[in-house]
DNA sequence: TTGGAAGTTTGTGCTGGCTCAAAGACCCGG
DNA sequence: CCGGGTCTTTGAGCCAGCACAAACTTCCAA
């Protein structure tokens, strides 16, 4: 399942490493300075959980470099990706919800490194810094955004086009652009997709297959890359 | 497909209206005097559209009576019910969540009673009246809830316990306890039903049938009681 | 009271995607 | 270079739920 490779606060953090995420972006500097050395840095292996569904939250986090997966695990051990955070988003904002405990679990789907702050400082970063609060809101207006588009494509679209859509998402979230194509920059099974769209690995594995031979995508273990997105929006859209 | 019945302000609004209201709750008689001198109230009859998806949130609401359904339209045309929202909570609330657009329409589940201020208001409510923001944000944690749970519903239920939530979760906000069950309060419609729970209204009927011979619910046209609870919480989880 | 609209019930086939099953490909450690 | 783990592919059969269709009930307006 993966495990904390390494807890430590580095020796300096450089204030470049906030300076143009949102929630900090309009902020001083020595602001900035003071919000690092408030920080703790951690870095995370591959399928690690970074904090868990119903569990106090106690810590809220921005994470520097990978990508997690918000996942819930139904009463029957089935796993359900309700979201895919890149980069330079905050993650655990249970605060900014009214909630005293994490709604999901986190989990790394790479490498992953990650600040974080106890959550005793988010009422003081909300009230001390211009534009947290309202960057912080954006974000869960988006995230809005994208459960609402999860419900209605999950209530009216076939597995086919929700796979379709799943990798477009994917690609304009995380796509490395590359010579024929774009590909998912971090590894993902097609266990990993089956669980982003509701369905079986089995089905997933079907459609690749089927695209890979219409020359849409090229797919190894654990890596996707698509040569023809446009036809895949057509797919989505039947 | 309904329209506005009456739009005016009434003499005087009572300040017992909000008094009970948590976003409201914690303020002085004439802090709630002054909002609902500035509040526009308007009755919505069944069917009508309070505010729909991607026009600009010009005003927020707060829903005084009535049950309203939040869904959200398909490139083809379907609906789908995101959200129910039952009284004495805030909707239209895209401040909130750092949009200016509505993410979604607002339909009258039921007559509705509807109070509604400029959106230009937010800011100052939020910054003026305490703890307004702070329950606003647990109702927007408490619909994130919500959305996941429907979520991980479609994703991983069968169509028989999705329907058997949706209505144990309308009993709860919305039931009215008489003499041999619990009564949903507002007409609902096979139809609504089937767009809750991403199905046909023709397997919603044939489910309510099977479970009225066997005791479980009573329906008449556009009315559902439910006679055993119990049971359907057992269907729920099987 | 009558006609129409809206809502509901029920039947009959069909099929998308699931389950079950088994084997093949790749990957890494020892 | 072998062996076991992880990931992927493919086949076969089946069934829940959909599409389509038609009749029935209730409500309401004229």
């Amino acid at each position: 399942m993966g495990s904390v490779l390494s807890q430590k606060t580095f020796p300096r953090l450089d204030e470049s490493l906030l300076t143009h995420m949102p929630p900090f972006s309009r902020l001083e500097k020595n602001q900035i300075r003071t919000i690092l050395d408030q920080a703790t840095s951690r870095r995370y292996e591959a399928g690690a959980a970074i904090f868990e569904e119903g569990l106090p939250a106690e810590r809220f986090y921005m994470l520097l470099d990978g990508y997690v997966r918000v996942v819930r695990i139904t009463p029957t051990g089935e796993q359900v990706t309700a979201l895919h955070i890149p980069a330079g988003q905050l993650l655990g904002i249970a605060r900014a919800l009214g909630r005293d405990t994490y709604p999901a679990t986190a989990i790394s789907a790479s490498e992953a490194i990650v600040l974080s702050w106890p959550m005793r400082l988010w009422d003081s970063y909300v009230a001390d810094y211009d534009g947290f609060a309202t960057e912080t809101y954006k974000t869960v207006g988006h995230r809005v955004g994208e459960m609402n588009n999860r419900i209605v494509e999950l209530a009216t679209q076939q597995v086919e086009q929700r796979v379709a859509n799943a990798l477009l998402r994917l690609i304009n979230q995380t796509g490395r652009k590359v010579s024929d194509g774009i590909e998912i920059d971090f590894p993902i099974t097609r266990q990993d997709l089956s669980e982003l769209t509701a369905t079986t690995l089995h089905t997933v594995s079907r459609l690749l297959s089927g695209w890979e031979k219409q020359g849409l995508v090229e797919s190894k273990r654990k890596r996707i890359k698509v040569r023809d997105p446009h036809a895949l929006v057509v797919l989505a859209q039947t």
